[in-house]
DNA sequence: ATGAAAGCGCTAACAA
DNA sequence: TTGTTAGCGCTTTCAT
């Protein structure tokens, strides 16, 4: 590999030269240099750069299990957020473990200007003390306590469950199955909490038999929606919160050849890879997944801007909140038996 | 930040005795550094670390398209397969595009000690010129012409594919069509090839109008599946060739509301995260997404270690072949009408 | 506009 | 076993 060394031996200038030029100012052996460059083929070395200024042009991902399609989708947003040439994503998965997450973050923290990161719940502290010590921080989709002071891109998650719950309503469902995430994380808190007050304003109970909360994963909608089956008086529709709990009750409907939605309406948050495909096909609050992705990276990129020329020392933090859509499909109708 | 200055300082020796403790070497004053390590917060600079070792601990990846579940799982595997501290996975999408995977390769250079590859196409030459500099590279789930020097982790996916062939013959389907990948990569071609091959050895003949060659996304797996259905004479199964094909075939057909397997029988290679909930589920070759990225990140691991201590200068390539699995379920059956 | 030179934090000779 | 020190490749003063 040639070194700047090389580059300016050749150019028949000094290292200083061509340091500038490479960093955009103007130099009155441009041409030279640039030649040299280019016959030698030269690459700065980023670790060098990065001693010298302080400056990774790298960013940590930190998300909770990237196996999940939907964060699939998150990860090709945010690589399309990236601007042309030399920022790079340094990728890991929390898997949801608060102890693996601080352990990340710690093994992050040499190499990164910045941190998109989905903390794994709202109590996290860590990603506060980067904030205060004016790391570029955007959290992707879920929030932390007392973060007013970091960006944020979210969902409408209250809204988007609150439009399921009036389409079950409209329906004429009246008990109703609710499977929500963890109630320390802010889809979790959310969905679970807009699904019920449209609920409440109705005057519709939703006994705690009926309340259940899961962990967003596959498993736990597995396990809810049986014993959502279990009772002695089934629901009528069941809403699920996040796309691998929907696979879980889709499992277990199936696995107790119950018919949907003849027997039990089923709504999820977030749609599946195959959910139109689905018989039926699966009605659901959808959202731009990649286009949340890419708006988180462009917050970040915005904020290693600044940091980097030190402008506007402040920036606002900002807090995005993009739509949800109630896409109407197959698996919700009319119950089938009034109580 | 504190450096190793600090520690030194704190500890009351020099900056020497605490590189050794930290590489683990055996150090009168262990007690002593430890404990300013600890009270310091201390964490090397990877950046200097780099510049002086010229050693990154990270590796970088680079996939042709994050959003695709098959390689979001694959990720994972990978993330699983890295040991437990400080090795960090840079990642990236090609897009399928040979000039992205260029750039990404140029830009990753001087910031990682390896790389997991899925090059564009076999023509290639890239990995093979990194392999000549003495660069860790395994190659994941494709092949590149002349690249017997370097590891690679694939599938069986001729007998995979044969295994299709078989299944559908034993049904006893003649008039079969096949929509395969770009004829340049390895599952594009050795999964059209093991196909026709034992189609060929029970002298069933595939038309030129029935052997079709897509790109390995969703789109133009429902085009080619809707030039199939255009056919005077339609097939009665149809084969493809991964899992975004399949998806797109089974829009196709959904959309020309031909049913699944009474008119047309479908075969995949390659699940889907739902495909066992389809109406009718789908028959498919699958495989061990999560076990081949593992396996992957676990060569690169150890030929990085070979690297490090520069022992056996020489370790073999590996080529490791992980098996298929035909999944025989729902999408499949005798054709409704012999010629 | 340019060059000389310091120094970022660390590791590995080398000397003791 | 330990300390001293050179130097990895780069950017950025500071002179000129």
């Amino acid at each position: 590999m040639p070194t700047i060394q090389d580059v300016a031996a050749r150019a028949g200038v000094s290292v200083a030269t061509v340091s500038r030029f490479l960093s955009g100012q103007t130099v009155r052996s441009a041409d030279a240099v640039r030649e040299a460059v280019d016959a030698l083929g030269y690459r700065p070395d980023v670790a060098a750069q990065a001693m010298r200024t302080g400056r990774h042009s790298a960013v940590g991902v930190i998300v909770p299990d990237i196996g999940n399609p939907f964060f699939a989708a998150i990860v090709k947003g945010l690589a399309q957020g990236i601007p042309d040439g030399g920022l790079h994503m340094l990728l890991a998965s929390s898997e949801e473990s608060a102890q693996l997450e601080a352990r990340l973050l710690a093994d992050l923290d040499s190499r990164v200007d910045g941190y998109v990161l989905a903390p794994v719940n709202e109590q996290d502290r860590l990603p506060l003390e980067l904030v205060r010590r004016g790391v570029p921080v955007v959290l992707l989709d879920r929030e932390v306590d007392g973060g007013e002071d970091c960006d944020v891109v979210l969902v409408d998650n209250a809204g988007g469950a609150a439009s399921a719950a009036r389409h079950l309503l409209d329906l004429g469902h009246r008990r109703i199955g609710v499977i929500s995430g963890p109630a320390n994380t802010t889809p979790g808190r959310e969905r679970r909490e807009g699904f019920l007050s449209v609920l409440a304003e109705h005057d519709v109970v939703v006994e705690p038999g009926l309340d259940l909360v899961g962990d967003f994963l596959e498993e736990s909608g597995r396990r809810l929606t049986e014993q959502l089956l279990a009772l002695p008086e089934r629901p009528t529709a069941i809403f699920t919160a996040n796309n691998q709990m929907t696979v879980g009750a889709l499992r277990a409907l199936q696995a107790a050849s119950v018919p949907v939605p003849d027997e039990i309406s089923l709504i999820g948050f977030d749609d599946l890879t195959l959910g139109g495909l689905l018989q039926p096909p699966l009605t659901c609050v959808v959202r731009d997944e990649v286009r949340q992705g890419r708006t988180v990276m462009e917050l970040l990129v915005e904020r290693l801007g600044h940091a980097r020329l030190a402008e506007t020392p402040q920036v606002p933090p900002r807090r995005v909140v993009l739509e949800t859509t109630l896409l109407v499909r197959g698996s919700t109708a009319t119950p089938r038996q009034e109580a």
